[in-house]
DNA sequence: TTCTATTTAGAATATATATTCCATATTGAC
DNA sequence: GTCAATATGGAATATATATTCTAAATAGAA
């Protein structure tokens, strides 16, 4: 059996298991029948474990995991967890899978292809994650907030730029700090204590974001942060944070999460503002 | 340590983790940021792999399990794997789960909710209608221009101010037209015909975009326009444009497959160079 | 039935893996 | 600075785990 025609994900493998079940000895298809209807048994347990649950002896999933042309049963696990980690194949992969199924699809798809489930996965992961009281404790502190300083530079501007315009046109005051005339410092140091500073920070933590909102923070300025580890510099600086996770395609995070949240913190306070 | 208090779920373990944030010593604070930044790793790898991943000693990994209290590494990894075990089948559970609670609690996640779908529908939308032609052609073009000019104010700045920022760190030249100084006229007029200009813009298309871009595109500069409709004031600029449409929620539209395609466009165009 | 080719069970083995241990390094209090 | 307490690196060890192997069982063809 030639290596190239391996399923490399879930459904492949479905599809090829399907398409043997006729022909398979009895305790082959009794292993793939409980591999296909406990998938999550054989992504986390060990050949006896398993064996165990699928009444056969842990040599007859290595003959199965063989008969389906993996080298061993460790190869056939490895599709198992990928399915439950989600893991997006890497370009190079693609690449790959590409040209095994000899499919002409231009490159730049590909890669598109792969940003695009990082942007997904980065929001379903977000969905399943954000903390309901934590967010709005960040919408009732910005939006008792007179003036809202935006500070988040490098991959972070983007959004912080996004948010001064968005906040501009629903007629919430605010400030957007860049380090454009290299004023940052002078401009935040007029925030005063009926105003909130908004930090946005990721891995690596740019210094001078990390300065500022600190500078703020001992200043005892109300504070709200978005980033993305209890270990991130900002996390300790505020009671009110939230946690963001993006996922990558080729090192390159998407910011599709964030910038959800983003618009989200945007539009709750406008018209948490409009009310008052 | 008593066994009472060890976390039963990965909620737990995080509360626990990030309050003994500030007092964890080096290299087991280490093993923390490593493990909730990823915890699908530390679900299916080994001691050594997750080891050598967070640089740090096998042995460390016991230890940091120890210090939370679980008798060695193995137990604390259950609880890595237990996250991953519920997510796959209640995902959908957990959408509605959190549909109700936002609608009895928070406001605030129902706005969440909406960004989310209207983010993940864009992307989708347009992961179905991207013509893969046109999108190599706009890389080719854009690969081959000395500098790239980009232009996208207003709602599209963000997207061009990120593309400044990732081709910057790529090592492609680009300059980044905004109207700060009110120079962005004299800007974009050093453009010549070996560079190209790259314009974003969407209903109601901002004046100035329009402007500036039809004056380089009548000068002749090689030109790939991004923007929402054939009948947009940018489609008929150039033969190579590229259509995106967001979805919207409450009126604002997200960013989600534009900056997908963004991202998608800046390396390509990177990876392109990199081969010349 | 009889014979042959497959398939299977279970023990044996080789490999991988988690954990322990201890000498060395680092930190923090005085 | 000095000392004690704590943390760390890396080798050693015990354990768990996947895989292989062989005799026995089963199925299929004549």
């Amino acid at each position: 059996m030639s290596t190239i025609d391996l399923p490399q994900d879930f459904a492949a493998l479905k599809t090829l298991i399907a398409g043997r079940a006729g022909v398979m000895p009895r305790r082959l298809a009794q292993v793939a029948a409980y591999a296909l209807e406990h998938p999550d048994e054989v992504a986390f347990g060990t050949v006896a474990s398993i064996a165990e649950h699928a009444v056969v002896q842990p040599s007859t999933l290595v003959r199965f995991a063989q008969s389906l042309g993996f080298e061993g049963f460790s190869d056939l696990q490895e599709i198992f967890r990928d399915r439950l980690r989600e893991r997006l194949p890497n370009y190079a992969e693609r690449l790959q899978n590409l040209r095994a199924h000899a499919q002409s699809h231009a490159k730049t798809s590909l890669i598109f292809d792969g940003f695009s489930e990082a942007s997904e996965k980065s929001i379903r992961d977000l969905r399943e994650r954000l903390d309901p009281a934590m967010l709005e404790k960040s919408v009732e502190r910005l939006s008792g907030a007179e003036t809202i300083y935006l500070i988040g530079l490098r991959r972070s501007y983007p959004i912080t730029a996004y948010m001064a315009y968005a906040f501009g046109k629903l007629g919430v005051k605010t400030l957007l700090v860049d380090a454009r005339g290299g004023l940052a410092a002078e401009e935040v140091g007029f925030a005063s204590k009926q105003d909130c500073v908004l930090a946005f920070s990721f891995t690596p933590y740019a210094s001078e974001t990390v300065a500022l909102t600190q500078a703020q923070a001992a200043r005892g300025i109300p504070l709200v942060a978005i980033t993305d580890s209890p270990f991130s510099p900002l996390a300790n600086l505020s009671d009110v944070w939230i946690e963001v996770q993006e996922a990558n395609f080729e090192g390159f995070r998407s910011m599709a999460a964030t910038l959800a949240l983003a618009m989200t913190l945007t539009v709750a306070v406008a018209e948490r503002r409009g009310k008052m």
